[in-house]
Order: structure tokens, then C-alpha cells, then sequence
DNA sequence: CTGGAGTGAGAACAGTGTTCTCGAATAAGT
DNA sequence: ACTTATTCGAGAACACTGTTCTCACTCCAG
């Protein structure tokens, strides 16, 4: 469309330069990043940056929502990469996908799955990139409607029921409460197992860290009810 | 014993008064814990603190301690108000405590359980309270021996139950491998439920929280084979 | 060609963790 | 009981931090 107007262009380019340099800050200060050592690193003062991001919140909010979308499309091509009937198979992938991203960066890992700073409101950006990697396990349930195994009774309380009930209707697809429920337990298990592993809680524990990730998303799948 | 030193007693509580202000700092700016505003509450100059604590990390360290510490006698006291032979009600006794704490403490849950800050490395004296919480279910599972059900088949890779054989033998308990798998299972589920909802992930989704999450313990419950 | 917008530099302010020095108070040793 | 040593808090100082303002300079549009 017309003209990006070459001033627009640079600019977006020093933007997505400041949040590299940033993001490589991220990896070894963790969550207090600086900003004047990011201009440092950029030959820049401090009070230039705010001539691309408003705040330091703002800027890491900006790292967020890159993080949640590195994240949702690293899953979506894994998930894409597999036979759609072999559903097992692209469970495994995305579950897999979303444990090496996170592995490779942790730091980014950490700011979207670990403990947001008291105060700081997640952006209404952020709500849909997050909630990818859920959706792409709900579809690829969906995908199984009628190969599915037969879930074991465990029965639902009536609130929960309808939390289920609400969120199959505003995707509008038909699933059974019952199902629906195993996919979240996969997907809180999913991530779990991750900050356990990213966080370092299985050090000196678990050394087969790449069989014990899969173990466990396989056992969500059974739970899940996947054929095999 | 004898004397405890009028100065040594005052100087703990002094160490205790600290860590209580910055307790009640912590919840409400989060891990950006300033000494100074600490300080300021105390009605004492900034630079008297470290008279107590040699450094801002070491505060933190402290609270980490403490937290672990308090999540350990919560889970502990819950487990010893159920019958011993009770082992569901022991183990959902375990896991509500461990939610309750978790609500409401949720600055100190996220210190312990949220992504640690890169460099800092956890102090020997975090790794035996932190291990509490895994111990206890395993002791309701061992109490269980000869009563548990048959595990539904899910073979572990050679390298995995080699991490398990060590970890039994360490402990010089007699589970099968299997059956600690599944305890390692439930334990990392639980902590990912209350991850998810102490740091918010479970907003506009699921309503009924005290369900959901009894509905999940349960469940793990049923994984690893306690008897109903 | 000229006004206006976009950009970066620099100074300034309030805040931070940390170190050091210096009196005052308290405990210990003789 | 008197002196010596230790502990404590205050205060100043240093090197940082995020943020705001003002001031030049450059670039593009009318």
C-alpha cells in the first residue's frame, strides 16, 4: 500500500532493533531490564528510546506480545508440519515445539509464564496470542470427533459444567463438557511440566528431561482420550 | 540455650520485623523490593539494614525461606488432621492446603514458584523445605502400598527409570518406578494448576476455581492409583 | 523555500542499592 | 567498677536507575 514513507521504515526498524538488544539484555538481567543499558548498547542516550516506547512497561509489554507470538506460530508450524489424521503425532509436535521454544529462550519464556509484576495489567494484546496454543490442542481433539476413546467417569460439578458449557459455545464447537476438561488439564499440565523444567525445579532430579516431557504429554493424551 | 543475649534477642526480632515489613511490601510491588521504602516504614535509614541482611538478595533469600517454610507446615499440618489410612482425604488435604497458602500469599507463591531472576542461584538452605510438598505425597502413596490399583500401562524409556530408580534409592523407599512416575506427575500438575490460577491465567475462563482445581486433584489422584 | 514535525543530546529530578565513616550505646573482660 | 571491644544507627557519598524537559538539528510536505 503506497509509500511506507522511508521515515516510517527506519523507524520501525529502530524499533525492532531496540527490542533486540533488549531482548538479549532479558536473557541475562532477567525481568529488571535497563533501559540506559540498552541505549548504551545502541549508541544511544536513555531519553531517545522514549521517542519509540512510551514507558520501560511499555517496551516489555512489547517483548511480551513478540514473546506469546513467537511462541503461538513456533506451535502453529509443528502442529501444520503433520498429517492432519495422525493426531497423536501433532500432539506430540505442538507440545514439543512449545517445550523447545521455551528451552531456547527462557528468559522471554519466563515473562509470559512466570509471576507478573503485582500492578501491571496484561494488555488486551496479549489475550489473543496466548490463548493460540490451547486452541490449536482444542483443535486437533476436534479433528478426532469420532475416533475418540471413551472417557473414563470423573464427574463434573455443576458450576465447572458450565464454565465448560460457556467456553464450548462462544467457539462454537461441540465438544462434551467432559472432553473439553481434558484438554485443559493436557494444557495445564503442558505447562506444568515447562516451568518445572525451565525454572530449574527438576534439576538434580530428573536428568531424561526430553523422555520425561514426552511421558508426561503422553499421558495427557491418554487422558485426553487420543486414539493411539 | 541459657542466656540468649538480650542483644541477640532484640536483634532477631529486629530481623523479623524486617522481613514482616518487607513481606507486606512484596505484596503489593512485587518482587522489585525497595530496601529503602523498607527502611522508611521502620522509621530507620536504609543503610541500617544491612546490619541485618548483607544485601538485598539475601532479604529476598530470606523471605524465599520463609515462604517455603510456611507452604511445608501448611501442607504438613493438613496431612496429619486426616486418618492416616484416609489416603484421598490426606492427599486432597495436602493439595487445598497448598492452594490456600498459595491464594493467599500469592507475591510469596510467585517469589518460590514464579520464574527465578538469572544469576541468582538458590541457597542450599532452599532445597530441603522446598522438597516438602513432593515428600508428603509421597508418604501418602507408600502409607497406600498393597492397597493402590494397577497402573494402566505406560512404558518409561530406560533413561527415565534409571532418574526414578536413583531417586527411590535415595529415599531407600520400595515403590515401583511406575509409581512414582505418577506421583512426580501429579505433583508437577499441581503446581501448574496454581500457577495458572494465582497468576491469573484461569481469568475469563474458568469461574469456578475451588472445583476446577479439586477436580484436577482428584484426577491425579486416580492416575496414580489411590484407592477410592 | 519555508514551516512543522520527528529525532537525538544533554541536563535535571527523584529514586534506587551499597559502602564508608563516625559517634553513641551496650556488652564483656579484667 | 572501669576500661576495652563490639554492635548499632545516622549520614554522607557514589554509581546507578526511569522519566521529563528543553534545545538544537534534520528531513519532508505544502
Amino acid at each position: 500500500m503506497s509509500a511506507p514513507s522511508l521515515r516510517a521504515r527506519v523507524r520501525s526498524e529502530m524499533s525492532q532493533e531496540i527490542k533486540d538488544v533488549a531482548r538479549r539484555h532479558l536473557a541475562t538481567d532477567g525481568a529488571n531490564l535497563s533501559l540506559r543499558a540498552v541505549a548504551r548498547d545502541l549508541d544511544i542516550v536513555a531519553s531517545a528510546l522514549y521517542r519509540y516506547f512510551p514507558s520501560r512497561d511499555a517496551l516489555l509489554t512489547a517483548l511480551i506480545i513478540d514473546a506469546y507470538d513467537a511462541l503461538a506460530t513456533a506451535a502453529t508450524e509443528a502442529d501444520a508440519a503433520v498429517p492432519r489424521d495422525d493426531l497423536r503425532g501433532r500432539w506430540l509436535a505442538v507440545c514439543r515445539a512449545v517445550r523447545t521454544w521455551a528451552l531456547a529462550h527462557p528468559a522471554e519464556y519466563g515473562l509470559i509464564y512466570g509471576a507478573p509484576v503485582p500492578g501491571y495489567a496484561a494488555p488486551q494484546d496479549t489475550v489473543e496470542p496466548a490463548s493460540k496454543v490451547i486452541l490449536l490442542l482444542v483443535d486437533i481433539v476436534v479433528d478426532g470427533l469420532g475416533r475418540l476413546q471413551p472417557l473414563k467417569a470423573s464427574p463434573l460439578t455443576t458450576p465447572l459444567r458450565a464454565d465448560l458449557r460457556r467456553l464450548i459455545e462462544q467457539r462454537h464447537s461441540d465438544l462434551l463438557e467432559e472432553r473439553l476438561d481434558r484438554v485443559l488439564v493436557a494444557w495445564t499440565h503442558l505447562f506444568g511440566v515447562l516451568n518445572f523444567e525451565v525454572f530449574g525445579r527438576l534439576d538434580e532430579m530428573i536428568e531424561a528431561r526430553a523422555e520425561n516431557f514426552d511421558h508426561h504429554m503422553a499421558l495427557m493424551a491418554d487422558l485426553t482420550g487420543l486414539p493411539r
